[in-house]
DNA sequence: CCTAAGTTGTAAAGTTGCTTAACTACTATC
DNA sequence: GATAGTAGTTAAGCAACTTTACAACTTAGG
């Protein structure tokens, strides 16, 4: 075994100034990891998480190229080259855009419907794990202070989801 | 200008199952840039994210390539690349491994602690425009509720902080 | 003691997922 | 109806990772 010197442990939030970006990337990443573990264990395993963050942009009623693009922070090239993935996968289509003939309207199929809905199943199962170990006032207070949060964001920064992984 | 057909914003948190990962994503990824700019404003532009979970890992003793690259949740070879970055930014030297002529110990620089420091200082900046606006009692709780959830996290997932961008 | 197996760090090559640049097709402005 | 701007896509390039392979060293077993 290698030498584990004491000290600290492989991940812990150091304390210090440090500790609330570090808690914020750990809990993030541990989300998504579950989830797509459990998707894996339902049968999905060829969407990363940029589908994800995707998807929940073009739920309901689609988007363009550049909506997508704006909402995951990436540019329009990068964002077309997600949906040929995704089209390829079979989780969308590229329909025309009924008022405008360059764009094109992303929509969901029903695998991607399916994918969403088991998703949000998931996350929602994830959030109620969280939710029995700080109770209930102190999960719905999260949220809050989360949404507050981003509401008051700088226009400048934090200017999509961008893809994480 | 482009056609942005009512409906949703740019970026929100939509409702539903997802709103709390995205929450978590906009926020990580608002400090983040937040932190980053301000960085560069002070004159310091050639660090990364991943330059900055690194140093939460190498103060306050250092640490193995092998440390870092659990910590970072990357392969050694990945963090002896990234070490390899820093080293040639003047941010951290490698010393021999006190006890192990196999290992090297990655140690800070004066420069990277004159780094650490100022991102501490940000960081706690930062925070404090978040306690202003939330409240000092909601933001000692959300940091205790995210504690709690680090501390809970399955083994198997969560593993390191992977650098994110 | 001495060999076999494991660990550490690194280098070289490959992969992934983005960006930049360039282009076509279409729309809006004047 | 020319001019300028926007949507989507393609091709080439790049950054940051992985995989594979290896030399140096350490540890465990007989």
């Amino acid at each position: 075994m290698g030498h584990e010197q004491t000290g600290h442990p492989a991940v812990a939030a150091a304390p210090g100034s440090y500790e609330l970006v570090i808690l914020l990337a750990l809990g993030l990443r541990s989300m998504i990891d579950q989830l797509h573990q459990r998707l894996g264990e339902a049968g999905i395993s060829d969407v990363r998480p940029a589908f994800g963050f995707a998807f929940s942009r073009l739920a309901p009623d689609g988007a363009t190229g550049q909506q997508l693009a704006v909402h995951l922070g990436v540019t329009r090239s990068a964002a077309s080259q997600l949906v040929d993935e995704m089209e390829q996968r079979g989780y969308v289509r590229r329909l025309p855009h009924p008022t405008d003939r360059r764009g094109k309207l992303v929509v969901l199929t029903e695998a991607g419907w399916r994918c969403i809905r088991l998703t949000e199943a998931i996350l929602a199962d994830l959030e109620a794990g969280w939710r029995g170990v700080i109770g209930d006032q102190r999960m719905t207070e999260l949220i809050g202070s989360l949404r507050q949060l981003s509401a008051r964001m700088p226009h400048r920064t934090g200017r999509g989801l961008r893809p994480i992984w």
